[in-house]
DNA sequence: ATCATCGTATTGAATGACAATACGAGATAT
DNA sequence: ATATCTCGTATTGTCATTCAATACGATGAT
């Protein structure tokens, strides 16, 4: 609301704003909006054309022109001279691949996964937690799947899937209520555990166990198992996580070959860790300070 | 240049500025910035403090400072509160991932490179280009090499791997040269051919087989082929691509063996092709004019 | 043929980005 | 133990940059 309208006569007092977060002057809201271009594509939304772009990030028509204008000249974004319709350009996918190539966590994780793999022909994945959700960040796919699948950087619900599950288990118990409160709880299926202490006790059951069993709540036909990846201070770092149809397994089948190797693989992730947070090890030189901008 | 220094008394005649691109009025360089945080990760620095990535990024320390706590309040960015090092967050893989996504070449390619390392049981690659270099955008990993490397969204010049040479030499004459003129010709290897007239040579060479193969002209002792797939109009739009070790390969074998599946797959794909240039079906909705935005 | 909506370009205005600065904490050197 | 340096954080006045309205021509639908 650049053109505000008039202010009152009578002076209306300050609000004492919070000055942090979005409302800090260090948050520049041009990044986020041009950012926000970026979201408006999707698997439904492959080509978009200016109008539509707009509509979909909530930006006038002038905003959505100046931000593709910039993305399209710094190569993010491709255009159709013909159609005018924009595309991602592959210029982005330096931005999500360089995430893979600098988290330690999937560097040192793959030789297991590879090994879990191997010793069990079934699909191994690695997962961070991202808010409320779970990044899928390595896999090791199954022969058994044909279709080739691009599930690396998808983000799905934690609180209804085992890796999710895996990792709200081992937190302190205030953090994974936070987590399960501020989601979305949606019943997926009609086995969906979307109460708050039927969580809880879920959550129980899998500290104990060591691992979470999630069966069909979240699709259909699937069990999904997966134990944490935790820290020196017994924190969860990350899920290792295998999801098997209910077709080739049952439930006693998954206990008995597939959980020790689930379990070993997570431990297995946990004790390669390099330093005490998972930091590399730092270069502590000092740096000129930079006058210059732009 | 901010605060610039004070104009001399004489007026000087405005340049006639191109007022285009970059220099635009539409260029947004609070966003330009901002992505070039992004940029400042890779391999080598995969946690940065604020005064590396002034450093790394050319941005002045208060600059640094509005971007890194923008990007950290949406997500995408960690921030480690004990020594205040930045690494990206799994939210960035969002960016990366929904391209291949919305990539509808990759869709349509992946059952065909499928097929093809069913066939050859060899790593089959498939990528795209991106001005002077060439993107792996899918790959089909062969069961050799035990590495589960991430070349995924990987970078490589196109004038001297397989994959740039193959869309180079069936593109016209001017567009390739022009290409190759403009690439950073470093010699790899004593191999690598950086001579345009001799890039313009393997080209018509490439051309006339169909096939690129390349010979340790950017790693040593691998040996690299490529087709192009063609759109409706005969123009290179990418490229399918294996990639051999000379101790398991000769020439010979190569020629029998994988080239013959590798042009099948190529000309495969082209012809999975939907529309003339690739566009899916498209919605033509109109969208009420929105008014605001923020 | 008429109308609607699109994408593009321009421009004056003012706001939001900017960069300098100040301060405290922590690390290092003395 | 103290001084010194660099770091990260927060604040502020200034103005250049972003902003949003608008105008125009092209395109396509009715």
């Amino acid at each position: 609301m650049r053109h505000a309208s008039p202010q009152p006569a009578v002076a209306v007092p300050p609000i004492r704003t919070p000055r942090v977060g979005r409302d800090s002057p260090l948050f520049v809201g041009s990044l986020e909006k041009g950012l926000r271009v970026f979201s408006a594509f999707d698997d439904a939304h492959r080509a978009l054309r200016l109008t539509e772009i707009a509509a979909v990030t909530g930006l006038d028509k002038s905003a959505a022109q100046r931000f593709t204008h910039t993305l399209h000249e710094l190569g993010y974004l491709r255009k159709d001279p013909k159609t005018k319709h924009y595309r991602l350009a592959p210029k982005v996918l330096e931005l999500g691949f360089t995430y893979l190539r600098t988290d330690n966590l999937v560097e040192r994780a793959t030789p297991y996964l590879l090994e879990a793999h191997k010793r069990t022909e079934e699909t191994v994945n690695l997962t961070e937690l991202d808010g409320t959700d779970i990044v899928y960040v390595a896999r090791v796919p199954s022969r058994h799947q044909i279709t080739f699948d691009v599930v690396l950087g998808t983000s799905l619900p934690a609180y209804c899937t085992a890796p999710g599950r895996a990792m709200l288990a081992f937190m302190p118990d205030e953090q994974s209520r936070s987590i399960a409160e501020r989601s979305n709880r949606i019943a997926y299926t009609d086995k969906t555990i979307t109460d708050l202490n039927a969580l809880a006790a879920v959550h129980a059951r899998a500290r104990r166990d060591g691992y979470a069993l999630v069966s069909e709540e979240f699709s259909p036909g699937e069990i999904s198992i997966a134990a944490p990846v935790l820290d020196f201070a017994r924190q969860p770092i990350a899920a290792v996580n295998m999801a098997v149809p209910m077709s080739r397994w049952t439930l006693q089948m998954i206990e008995r070959k597939l959980v020790p190797v689930l379990m070993e693989t997570a431990q297995a992730i946990a004790r390669s860790e390099g330093g005490p947070t998972g930091l590399p090890p730092l270069r502590r030189t000092r740096l000129p300070q930079t006058k210059r901008a732009r």
